[in-house]
Order: C-alpha cells, then structure tokens, then sequence
DNA sequence: TACACCATGTAAGTGGTTACATGATTGA
DNA sequence: TCAATCATGTAACCACTTACATGGTGTA
C-alpha cells in the first residue's frame, strides 16, 4: 500500500500525470520511494476507482492525450490516516548485512572490496540526499514551492525543516552504514 | 535470490530440516532475513533441484518424516561466489521514511505519537541485537559453536569478532533512526 | 527527417504474505 | 487424553522487476 500513499503524497502538492511522476519515482537521485511506470500507471487506475483521486484528460498537439490527476478530497482523508497510524515494521532483510554475516567464509581481500563498494555507494547516496536536503532549507524544490502555495507563509519554514529533516534520517542512517564498513575494513586487516 | 544464500549460509553450519530453519527465520529476535515456511520449504526443494545442497530422509517415531538438508560442494562454491561479488542495491523503499516525508500534513502530536512508537521499536531491536552480539562474541550461540567445531581454533576469535560486527552494524543503524526520530520529536514541539 | 522526449500501456515471472490444511509425536 | 510441538505442505494474492510494445510531439 506504500506506493499508493506515496502517490497521493506527491499528488496533494500538485496535480500530475503518469509520465511525470514516472520521472519523479524513477529519478536518478533517490527519493524515499521507487517505482518504475509499469507499477504506476496501473496504481493510478486504481486509486481513481477507488476516489482517491480524480483524473482529467488533457490533449497535448492533435492526438496526444495525458491524464493529470488531483487528489480528491477522499484521498486527503486516506492520506492523513495512514500518516497518523503506526505500521508494522517490515521484517528484517537486509541483503548487505547477509552477505557480511558470511564474510568470514572468504578471502579478507574479496570481503574487504565488497565493503570498499558498500562505503562509495552510500557516499554517493549521502552526497544526493545533502543535495536535496539543502534544496528544501532553501525551499528551492520544484515540488515544495507548489506544495507550499497552499500554505500560509507562517507555516512555510517549519514545513521545509520537517521535509529536510527525513532526508538528514536517511543521511544519518548511511553514513552509520559507511563507518561502520569502515570499522570492517579494520577488522578484516588485523587478522591478515 | 537473498533467501537461497541465507539458507546456505545457515546451512553451512549444520545440516538441518525445514522445520529447523523455519524457527531460525521466522525467530522473533530478528535475524538479519526472515521469512515464513510457505517460502522455506518450496525454496529447500528448488535448491535440492539445483545440486546446492542435498536430502536425507529420517524417520522419528514410525510415520514422522523429516528431510535433513546439508550444503553440497556445489552449494558452497554458490555461496562463495555470491559472497564475493558486488550486488546492485536496493533501490530505496522505506515506509517509515515515507510517513515522515508528510508530517506536516496532520496534527503534531500525532506525528509526534508516531515518532515515539518508532524509537520504542528501534530501542527493542538494539536490545535485541545487543544481547545476540554479545553471546556471538562469548562464542555461545547455537549455531556459532556449530560452525566453529569445523574450523582451527586460531580463527575462532576472528570469525566471532565478524559476526558480532554485523550485528553491530544493524545497531548502529537502529540507533541513527532512533537518534533521528528523537530529533524530530523536538522539530515538531518547537514549531507548537 | 531524425532524434530526444512525451505518454501510456501489457505481460511474464519472482519474491513475499496470509491463510488454509493435515497429521505425528511427546510429555504432563 | 489433551496440548504443545514437530513436520510439511498448498493456494490465493499482492508488490515489484524486467522486458516488450506503440505511437505522438517538438526541434535542430
């Protein structure tokens, strides 16, 4: 259900078709959520069925047509309950931690590569998310200045920090991962 | 394909049947995989099928069959292979980093009830995990005392020291989320 | 006119969840 | 003899991945 309140979460900013947010869950710099079109479009069927939001097609040249859906207001009320109720935690699966657990059945060299990958890639992931975290202190989002020209101005810095502050949890939870590669590293160098 | 090697890492230990692996993974102390019998036991065949580990019927009692698996070398070279190489990464898909995103759509003290719920969770996790890395690291786990009986005594410390490390990792983790949430508790009492 | 981009779909397959289903053995 | 535990399965469903498929529009 997750992906369709992602949806619904980008749609209350502003109206979109499929096509764009495509873009905006396919993006290269990653969000919080990932889906590719094939998952989307069909989802957003879904929800309109269900009037959680409401599509109007749009005519772009002769024949190219595009359906911009808005949320409606049985969507905002979908929306803000699943926001305010707990949700059980996922199951643990963690597929880089499983490939640790076994690093002692492998040459210190291979283990110690696997690791050096592990620690670029959530740089890579950390340097992103500072990116876009930045932008939304700047309020210079896309996204964000759409969504808050349906806020009072007052309400403007405090919705910034909150939407900032997710993107620092998920800085926070990669550079935890990137030392504690780091401390592997040392660990599979001292029994050499 | 994370659940087959999860299965031949445990495997590797000792052998074992589908009912013991099932308790192993569907352990409420949570591991670093779960996953249910409905998927164990159709997996075990499969993998029976591919040569990675093989069989043995027993009979407790007069009619009680059980099917004792052990990794075969094929399994192990598998495994080995996997260990060593880089896997791509999961693209991101965190519910919980995706209820946060939309804080600033409800009431703050439910979001604040929300947060609080997520560090009680975290905070059972790290006790948890606490408690398994320390009996890794005293060598006093189950399937640790297992595997170390088919290794020389001079790796005993390091292997245990690897293992721990994981479990520290998954810590570490659990701690920046629960650091995390904390701080936005105070984000969502400041703006009140 | 060709290429990049806009725009929307389908289908097969895999991994995971939840529920249903059955029966044997052990020990209190 | 009853309950807890041992032991193994099936089936329906949902989420996600990967690949195939089609055609329109704008611009260099």
């Amino acid at each position: 259900m997750s992906l369709q309140h992602a949806l619904l979460g980008v749609l209350e900013a502003r109206p979109m078709n499929g096509y764009e947010l495509t873009r905006f869950f396919e993006a290269a710099p990653r969000w919080v959520w990932s889906a590719p079109h094939s998952q989307i479009y069909p989802a957003l069927r879904q929800m309109e069925q269900a009037g959680l939001i409401e599509g109007r097609q749009e005519i772009r040249g002769t024949k190219l047509r595009r359906m911009v859906y808005s949320i409606t207001e049985r969507g905002l009320g979908e929306l803000r309950t699943w926001l305010s109720a707990d949700h059980a935690a996922a199951p643990a699966r963690d597929a880089f931690f499983l490939q640790a657990l076994f690093f002692d059945m492998i040459d210190p060299d291979q283990a110690a590569a696997v690791l050096k990958t592990h620690i670029a890639e959530q740089e890579q992931l950390i340097a992103e998310w500072r990116a876009h975290r930045e932008a939304l202190l700047a309020k210079d989002t896309d996204l964000l200045k759409e969504r808050l020209k349906s806020r009072p101005p007052a309400e403007h810095d405090r919705i910034a920090k909150l939407k900032a502050h997710v993107f620092a949890g998920q800085i926070a939870v990669a550079q935890a991962r990137a030392d504690w590669a780091r401390e592997g590293l040392r660990l599979l160098a001292e029994s050499t």
